[in-house]
DNA sequence: AAAGTGACGCATT
DNA sequence: TAATGCGCCACTT
């Protein structure tokens, strides 16, 4: 049920100076679609969830993050170390992160 | 209780 | 190459 909920927890993992795609966290819990890990964030406040590590699969950032849009966003990965190659794109050469890395790590 | 809405990503047209 | 459609879940009204 509380897939959000999950969701969410994953986030949480989401070591710092890394990023993760909506489709790795989709994809690690089985689900098919997409939009619910962006949903499972949006307009979230909870500042235990770093839902700026979570972006979108190229690289860009969400348009519409909730914290004040994806340059509020861009402020605060910069700020953890994480490099990107235009505007919007994080290196995700540097940054890519994924749940099933929990298992390895552990 | 039903319908609308909402941070994506891939296959197809 | 760009635009559109589908997938499919929880929350709000």
């Amino acid at each position: 049920m509380n897939r959000f909920k999950k969701i969410r927890e994953i986030v949480k993992k989401i070591p710092l100076g890394k990023v993760c795609p909506y489709s790795e966290i989709a994809r690690f819990l089985g689900y098919k679609d997409n939009r619910i890990i962006g949903w499972a964030i949006y307009n979230n406040q909870d500042p235990l969830v770093p839902c700026h590590r979570v972006i979108k699969k190229d690289g860009s950032l969400a348009e519409k993050y909730s914290l004040g849009g994806w340059r509020e966003q861009k402020k605060r990965l910069v700020k953890e170390g994480v490099g990107f190659l235009d505007q919007n794109h994080v290196n995700l050469r540097r940054h890519f992160w994924r749940p099933g890395k929990i298992l390895s790590s552990s």
